[in-house]
DNA sequence: CCGATGCGTCGAACCGGTTCGAAGCATAAC
DNA sequence: GTTATGCTTCGAACCGGTTCGACGCATCGG
């Protein structure tokens, strides 16, 4: 494998000399620079990886922890994860995907070993153990996910009260006055998924402040479990005129659900979903809803997180917590309710 | 951050015998090995990869290459992305993704940097232009899917052919003489495809060979577009009782389709996939399929990737081309074809 | 009692980059 | 003519590990 010292060698120079040509941190003349880029273009020279980040202390590389827990979604999931990795890669960056589920200790074992120059989590748990990890370590880290204690860390997440807000009162507008909110799983609250009762909170409150009933129950992530368990809601709340949706799955089943009971939307029934626009898509989903904006929250974590690593960002300046408004991508799927006897 | 001179310092002895008490690679006092090693856990050292790779020349990284096409299904590749994550973690190895367009650049540059130790590759197509600079690089590698030259790289694939001619006898048992089988948009064989017309071609073959009539069409790999496809399809060829579908889009879309055709499987249509257990549950799919084992393929490729890295493979062991057999997953959906008047 | 053996430890070199201080040299200024 | 200035270039040190050869010392055999 070619090195530098046979870049330099082949120009008639020194090691350094050659460096200083290639990276341009030093003025070199012209003739000696052309030359050495001619020779290294030659001899297929591409630097070290380990000894670059050996002396620079910069490796080039973002930490990404993803976890498949298996009651998230999957598919739902790999959308942040292309959102991140292409924006990474345009800032010049390569991913370190750790799908560890001893999530604290890959991040520690990631961090400590300095392979990545920041990391990115996902699925940031509202006191997740990743966190302390996080602070500790010397490089910078950005979360997608609201947890509970946000210091030393750049934070992006759907603002998810206001979500629920917004589904609630678009409906209310619309004239209804019973709805149903089916969230994750209990299981991922348990678990610190915060953004299950964020957005259900808010919901209740202000279908509360209108008048409005609204049924808050969690749904499974798995199929073919969601599509009985809607069957079974459906069955017991007849008078719902609204179906509120903050968990994947039910969305994805919900088609087939609605299919088997002869009912259509909005025709029998308003159904709103959070989910994005790509994940409507890849599932066929016909039913208007609140765009998660996957891609854009990574690309947004990712570009704070490079700032800071490039120390863009001022010594002192403040972490942000940055919330992305819910945009409502209208499918048709919504309407007033229908007239009943 | 502590270092291993930290760390030797710290346990009174030299840096080489702090490496060795930690590696064992040569024998050190058992009074000496416990020192260091509870004065490294004290301090909280981990060594620097960059330094060890650079020492060493083994990153213990393995590179990932999969390609997000826009007519590619992405929830299918993420099965992928997984089983090979999954398998290097637990043989001691972390993952750089990389998900770069340009394939043969971004292959070029994780190898040359010797960031990597060894390289999967994912979505292989016929001529692949990655193939020739995987070649070139000092490191192994391992495909997941069969390109038209095979030397130099160990390589994984289902075995489409086998998968065709069992989807047609299956249905030919049961009594099927009309068939229509959905493949892949024939953008994707442009680009090399292959496994397309391998399943395919076989299953031309097989159904020319029991005087079966097969219509073999190409359909989007996008929504909503593929259901609009798949129902005119079926309004064309309203003789075919059969349909097998090479197509995991035209899989996710078919239960609404018959839905809305009031047709069920295998009542009026007996359906046949080729998609994974786990794509099955995701997408709440009823239709049997032939298993494309997307977690095996992952694994099997990270496992003799793993091998040639670490010489366990003998120098000259030939390079392995190894086709998972095809599993029929019976869900049901298939039937002797209705009676018809 | 002396030389051979072997275990445990140490110092130094090396991997392949980057970076700092200094030196060489031509030109400009006094 | 001498000194100051600036532009190039070079050599050496450093980043943090691993590994090789050598050395000191205790043990064993003759």
């Amino acid at each position: 494998m070619v090195n530098i010292g046979d870049v330099a060698r082949a120009a008639g120079v020194a090691r350094s000399t050659a460096s200083y040509a290639l990276s341009g941190k030093r003025s070199v003349s012209d003739e000696v620079r052309d030359r050495v880029r001619r020779v290294a273009a030659e001899l297929g020279y591409t630097p070290n990886a380990g000894a670059r980040a050996l002396a620079t202390s910069q490796s080039k590389v973002i930490g990404l922890l993803a976890q498949f827990l298996p009651d998230e979604f999957a598919p739902a999931m790999l959308q942040y994860i292309q959102g991140v990795a292409n924006t990474a890669r345009d800032a010049g960056y390569d991913i370190l995907l750790a799908s560890d589920p001893d999530g604290p200790g890959a991040l520690k074992r990631i961090t400590d070993s300095r392979m990545v120059d920041g990391v990115v989590l996902l699925n940031v748990a509202e006191n997740d153990d990743r966190l302390p990890i996080l602070r500790a370590a010397p490089q910078p880290g950005a979360l997608v996910g609201l947890p509970a204690d946000c210091t030393g860390v750049d934070v992006f997440d759907l603002d998810f009260e206001e979500a629920g807000r917004a589904m609630v009162e678009h409906l209310d507008r619309l004239g209804h006055r019973e709805l149903i909110l089916v969230s994750q799983p209990e299981h991922v609250i348990e678990r610190g998924g915060a953004y299950v009762w964020r957005l259900q909170n808010a919901a209740l409150e202000t279908a509360r402040n209108r008048g409005i009933t609204l049924h808050a129950v969690h749904g499974s992530s798995a199929q073919p479990e969601i599509g009985r368990e809607l069957h079974a809601l459906l069955d017991s709340r007849p008078g719902a005129t609204g179906l509120l949706l903050n968990n994947e799955a039910a969305a994805a089943a919900l088609p087939t659900v609605l299919h088997e009971r002869r009912l259509s939307a909005p025709g029998d029934l308003s159904v709103l979903g959070r989910y994005s626009d790509e994940f409507a898509r890849t599932f066929s989903l016909p039913f208007s809803s609140i765009e998660s904006a996957p891609d854009r929250l990574g690309r947004m974590a990712v570009r704070q997180l490079v700032r800071r690593i490039e120390h863009q960002a001022p010594e002192g300046e403040p972490y942000v917590v940055r919330f992305v408004s819910p945009e409502l991508v209208d499918r048709g799927s919504t309407a007033p309710p229908p007239n009943r006897h």
